[in-house]
RNA sequence: GCCAGUGUAGCUCAGGGGUAGAGCAGCGGUUUUGUAAACCGCCGGUCGUCGGUUCAAAUCCGGCCACUGGCUCCA
């Protein structure tokens, strides 16, 4: 082969022969005129490159346009550079810190002196961002030596890129110019502006400088653009939607939990309804737990100090707790964390290898003293209750628990409809950042490894998100719209052994440690009911909705056959309504269905004399009229199959 | 904790220096109803809180509190 051609392979495998220097739009020419029209920048191999740069290697290729994460962040990277040049022309003085695409659009960190900087001054940039773009400035890659980028920041006093830039290597940095606006950039960039049509910047947040408390705090943009202004309408369509289902609003409207200012920031009341569907929650994870051999046990939510001194929490934690209070001589706090009660209650009596493993679960609650800032509706809050468990077993005996606990977290989601992705967490090279034995590290992250490849799993690992005492287990659902969060988590945990001295006795006849693995699927019952109510937008499945039937009758005339119905849901234990009111039955059903109530049933005349019930099924309307024993059965399956809710009908 | 914003009736919201408004909910009546809102009447507020400016403050200014969106943190 000619060494003045290389090759490349694109996404579907097949294999294309270039002249060297080629550029990412001549290759994209080469398949068609409209991909090059769209196309924002290219990736070969792991590098995501700009249009105009020559290739002079063979790799695997493709040409990155809006349909591709590497071509949206190219988009957004691009916005956040106009962004930036709109910013400089409205405001001179404005310094800039860093300005990256994220998952969603991008940010700019911008210092803008003295000056407030608030929402109201967002539109006019947005219009200058527009105008800009409309100009059709080409992205200009520049290379410059260091002494160059320093002197040109420098001579604008901007501290934050003098400060990126004397990290950098000569030979490395590049700038990047469109219009009026120069900035450090390692690119690559579009073409031009043009593509960028629709703009909306979304919010304006306090973001301290490289993310440090004790740097001052740069004015922080958000936002997001798109090539189409039907795109932004959309993406604005979704966002409305997702508010729609914020666990705060539902959670108020249907009688969820209420926040009392009296009471506390971050301390939410349960509400009768919302008890409900914790309790069920909570018994349904209790049972699972029962026939997985877990023992439930109670401890108190205030302790002595010294136990958290053991445990190595205080004052590591000093920060995030409540104070402690003074009782008799001694200092008490609430509890922060489950686990050390459990390690006392391992710890009462001498085990043996026999009684091992011991699964020790509580649904314990929990006082932490979480920053006024962080507080968010029950997601994030002061006072909660963890599911929690402790499992001590042998070294031998952590696979196959750590087996059962991926086994038990996954049957959880898959309850309530939720993917999972896993994440094995492992440590990285700082040593420091870590404690117990390194050997025992090694192997447990071996093991987890092992279980997850022999459980099949889709999992990737990432270094350096351990904690403290252990390797861990992350699984990250995806709800019903799209989003990500971080719930269960499973941990090895090497250190609390040995700092509560625990032990048992081997068939050796010698004391050995157990390791401990610490596990929470739900993770908080407040936090998992947060996401729980916006993966189902408040429409539970019937087996967990606070109220799944109301009755309605068409007249009073009716209320005696409603109420025979209703004592027939009773001797089934289920949770129902009789809406006996004056009112007319297309009142009853409006508000029975904006209560997500699951099954309305409708008694009139003709339902009373045949021993029926007309159904409703919440947002699918009338269902057909049914014998109600007949009725009954069918409702008593789909609560004990624990049945998700049907999909709304378009 | 920091940055920005919000706080008016139980709820959703209007008003923006000169006597505090609507719809829904609630209560009292009338209505007895067939698949997403019957009608009439009534009740309801120290306009988050404390202070300042003013003849006069829900409205302007400041402190505090709570909430919202971010940042930081998250055993």
């Amino acid at each position: 082969m000619s060494e003045d051609l290389i090759t490349l392979t694109f996404p579907d495998g097949a294999r294309k022969t270039f002249p060297k220097h080629s550029t990412g739009l001549e290759v994209a020419e080469s398949i068609s005129k409209g991909l090059a029209r769209n196309a924002f920048s290219i990736t070969l191999d792991e590098d995501v490159l700009d249009l105009d740069r020559p290739i002079d290697r063979d790799g695997k290729i493709s040409i990155n346009t809006w349909g591709s994460e590497d071509g949206q962040y190219t988009f957004w990277h691009s916005s956040a550079h106009l962004l930036a040049e709109a910013v400089q022309e409205l405001y001179p003085e404005a310094k800039f810190g860093i300005g990256p695409p994220i998952e969603s659009g991008f940010y700019y960190d911008i210092d803008f002196g003295d000056r407030s900087f608030g929402q109201d001054q967002l539109a006019a940039i947005e219009k200058k961002m527009l105008e800009l773009a409309r100009t059709k400035s080409e992205f200009k890659k520049r290379e410059v030596s260091k002494d160059e980028a320093l002197n040109f920041y420098k001579e604008k006093n901007n501290e934050y890129k003098v400060d990126l830039i004397s990290e950098l290597e000569e030979g490395t940095i590049t700038f990047y110019e469109q219009g009026n606006f120069t900035d450090l950039c390692r690119g690559p960039h579009l073409p031009d502006t043009s593509p960028i049509k629709a703009v909306k910047l979304t919010k304006v947040a306090g973001a301290y400088w490289r993310g440090d408390v004790n740097s001052k705090q740069l004015t922080r943009i958000y936002g997001i653009t798109f090539p189409k202004q039907k795109m932004l309408d959309e993406h604005l369509e979704q966002i409305e939607e997702a508010q729609k289902r914020d666990h705060k609003k539902l959670g108020k409207e249907l009688g969820i939990y209420m926040m009392d200012s009296m009471v506390g920031p971050g301390l939410p009341l349960w509400l009768p309804n919302g008890t409900v569907l914790r309790r069920t929650l909570e018994a349904f994870l209790r049972d699972e737990q029962k026939r997985r051999g877990y023992q439930e046990v109670i401890t108190p939510h205030i302790a002595n100090l010294e136990l958290y001194k053991t445990s190595g929490h205080y004052p590591y934690y000093k920060e995030s707790q409540y104070n402690p209070m003074e009782v008799d001589d001694d200092e008490y706090m609430l509890k922060p964390m489950n686990c050390p009660h459990h390690h006392r209650i391992y710890a009462n009596d001498l085990k043996s290898y026999r009684d091992l493993p011991v699964r020790l679960a509580e649904f314990g609650t929990v006082y932490r003293y979480e920053q006024s800032g962080e507080l968010n509706g029950l997601s994030r809050v002061r006072g909660f209750t963890q599911d929690d468990a402790h499992i001590y077993c042998t070294h031998d005996q952590l696979k196959d628990e750590i087996k059962h606990v991926i086994n038990l977290t996954q049957y959880v989601f898959n309850t309530f409809g939720m993917p999972v992705d896993i994440r094995l967490s492992f440590r990285d090279d700082n040593e420091s950042k870590y404690g117990g034995d390194s050997e025992y590290w090694e192997r447990a992250q071996k093991e987890i490894n092992e279980v997850a490849d022999e459980l099949e799993l889709d999992y990737k690992i990432v270094e350096g998100e351990a904690s403290f005492y252990g390797p861990k287990i992350d699984f990250i659902i995806r709800d019903a719209i799209g989003r990500k969060w971080q719930l269960g988590t499973v941990q090895v945990d090497y250190v609390m052994p040995e700092r509560f001295d625990l032990t048992y006795v081997g068939s050796d006849n010698e004391k050995h440690r157990p390791v401990i693995i610490h596990r929470a699927p739900f993770g908080s019952m407040e936090r998992f009911v947060s996401i729980l109510i916006e993966h189902f937008a408040g429409d539970f499945p019937l087996w967990l909705a606070p109220v799944q039937f109301a009755i309605l009758p068409i007249s009073d005339d009716f209320n005696d056959y409603a109420n025979v119905c209703a004592e027939k849901l009773n001797s089934i234990g289920a949770r129902y309504e009789v809406d006996s009111r004056s009112e007319k039955i297309g009142a009853k059903i409006r508000d029975a269905e904006n209560r997500k109530i699951p099954y309305m049933f409708i008694v009139g005349e003709r339902e009373q004399e045949e021993s029926t019930v007309s159904v409703r099924r919440h947002k699918h309307g009338d269902i057909g009229t049914f014998p109600f024993d007949e009725f009954l059965g069918k409702v008593k399956e789909e609560i004990d199959s624990m049945e998700l809710p049907p999909k709304p009908k378009k």
